[in-house]
RNA sequence: CGGGGUGUAGCUUAGCUUGGUAGAGCGCCUGGUUUGGGACCAGGAGGUCGCAGGUUCAAAUCCUGUCACCCCGACCA
């Protein structure tokens, strides 16, 4: 190898080792180590998300917030202990849950014969308090007594909080046995109202989820085998990541009477008569941080939409000798206060000058790694020119601009909103380069089966297809390949077609993918 | 819960077959040179070898038990 050719392989060095096209699932941990988001705690299965992973999550709440709140939505709390009784009620919800509850079954502990610490058999609980998995039942409990006459109606609740659910197989923010999501629940008088509730969620997490995280998504209804339990419709919104995989990115329930029945929600209605409430519920996790990080990120570690990062710019200040430090971090200040004097989406930018007593590279590739939307190196030079050296996270690493200083800041919230558009298009043309319509079995099985088995390459994608709307079939397909039906796209049209499985007759295509 | 595997410093690990003072890299601390792309030199701190028991003059190493974690299956926001 020539020294030009060593060169040019170290200059193409990444900053996280294994690449996105040798070990996705392994690339995935290591970007969310590089970027100080999250990490294993000694409790199994339970993360600790991090300042960093903590910042975008909070983001994430404060913008999903405020779109409920614009829809009627008003935030509330309820327990995080379920009487166990009170799951049982709906039998599907309770058959859907119970392999993966927490259950608390004593309230107080003692030292026991060889010493240690115990739960102390005189205080076991008369009735076992499991901890949520999701809230239906308990709110159901309180939506109870809330409602008199449809003049109570509709209950328009959501709540912030944690959910556990014991799950085997964890992963960082994917699937955790403890997570943090929303949850709203809704009560309405009428079927036609909660149904429109249901659709006008959706429509606010499809809405969310572009604007907001750059991510493109199919939405629409999921069969009867990936229903929630209790549900009459579940619909949802699924992304497509970088390895092809569908991730379900939020969804919305139709919970038609079940709920309401179980827990006996009922209302005095117009006609005088007993009536039992519709209900709906609709929920996003800290799942939604796995899939931005997987929509996103690159070779070089994580990579932020600008509206959810939780520094859009960072100040790199160069300092090479002693006699240049003052002058320089006054400069990067004074950016910074110009910076700060402009808007995006309602805010000044968030700024951080990092003035770390580090080698120059290395802090820089670790704002790299940590997704930073734009980076400012300002140094002697600058000062003499009155100049910046710009540096967007979603090009490439050595792309750098020299600005005008008082051009650049005036410019920050065009650069960001270039960002954010560019991730958005990047994401969707990456999606539809990767989706298609199938119509042969054979092509079927072809498109989703590795080439190389032992080591399987990312392949496969979104395929639209035609079901004849059997659970056979569905299974058949879940079986050979892992691949399921993510939805049955609100915007499918009607088509004569047969199914792509059994030949059968169907009238519209579903939307298939290997997922998460 | 079935099958396989691993526990040694904050992290990654060597040593175990054949018992004899616990080693390295990264990270961390101090001082200096550096800083516009992943720096270098010198010095330093840090380990009851998962836990309990056994064999032995002697155990990270051999034996028994136990706990935890990881990988593969069934379940999943």
């Amino acid at each position: 190898m020539s020294e030009s050719q060593q060169t040019q392989a170290a200059n193409q060095k990444t900053a996280i080792t294994p690449r996105r096209d040798q070990d996705f699932p392994e690339w995935y941990q290591q970007v969310v180590k590089a970027a100080d988001l999250a990490e294993n705690s000694d409790v199994r299965g339970c993360m600790v998300i991090k300042p960093w992973g903590y910042g975008i999550w909070e983001n994430m709440q404060r913008q999903l917030d405020a779109m409920f709140k614009a829809t009627g939505h008003r935030n509330a709390y309820f327990p995080l202990f379920i009487p166990l009784s009170y799951l049982e009620k709906e039998a599907s919800h309770v058959e859907g849950f119970a392999k993966e509850c927490a259950v608390v079954t004593h309230h107080r502990l003692e030292v026991g014969p060889d010493g240690k610490m115990r739960p102390a058999p005189s205080a076991q609980l008369t009735e076992p308090l499991v901890v949520r998995p999701t809230s239906e039942t308990i709110i159901g409990a309180s939506y109870a007594k809330w409602g008199q006459s449809y003049r109570d109606l509709p209950i328009l609740i959501n709540q912030w909080c944690n959910v556990v659910r014991w799950e085997m197989r964890t992963r960082l923010f994917l699937r955790t046995a403890e997570f943090l999501w929303q949850e709203g629940h809704t009560a309405h008088e009428t079927e036609k109202e909660a149904r429109e509730e249901t659709d006008r969620m959706l429509e606010v997490y499809e809405t969310f989820v572009r604007d907001h995280l750059a991510v493109p998504v199919y939405a629409g209804e999921k069969t009867e085998g990936e229903r929630f339990a209790g549900a009459v419709q579940t619909q949802t919104i699924e992304a497509m990541v970088q390895d092809r995989k569908a991730i379900q990115a939020g969804t919305s329930h139709f919970l038609g009477q079940n709920f309401s029945k179980a827990s006996g929600i009922e209302f005095l209605g117009r006609d005088g008569k007993k009536e039992f409430a519709w209900t709906t519920s609709w929920g996003m996790s800290t799942r939604l941080v796995g899939t931005l990080i997987m929509m996103h990120s690159d070779d070089d570690g994580l990579v932020l939409p600008p509206r959810v990062a939780p520094t859009h710019v960072v100040i790199l200040p160069i300092i090479p000798k002693e006699e240049t430090r003052a002058a320089v971090l006054e400069a990067a200040n004074k950016l910074a206060a110009l910076i700060r004097e402009e808007i995006f989406h309602h805010a000044p930018p968030e700024v951080e000058i990092d003035t770390r007593d580090l080698n120059g590279g290395v802090k820089s590739w670790e704002w790299i790694k940590k997704g930073v939307p734009i980076r400012v190196e300002i140094g002697p030079r600058d000062l003499e020119k009155g100049t910046v050296a710009v540096t967007r996270r979603d090009k490439g690493v050595k792309e750098k601009e020299f600005l005008p200083m008082e051009e650049f800041a005036s410019r920050v919230p065009g650069i960001l909103q270039a960002i954010q558009t560019n991730l958005y298009e990047r994401a969707l043309a990456y999606r539809d380069a990767h989706t298609r319509d199938i119509d042969t079995t054979e092509e079927f099985y072809e498109f989703f089966t590795a080439k190389n088995p032992d080591r399987p390459e990312i392949h496969g994608g979104f395929v639209r297809a035609h079901w004849d709307g059997t659970a056979e079939s569905e299974e058949k397909i879940k079986n050979d390949l892992k691949v399921t039906i993510r939805c049955i796209p609100r915007d499918a049209k009607d088509e004569e077609g047969r199914c792509i499985v059994s030949g059968r007759p169907s009238r519209r295509r579903v939307l298939w993918a290997k997922s998460y």
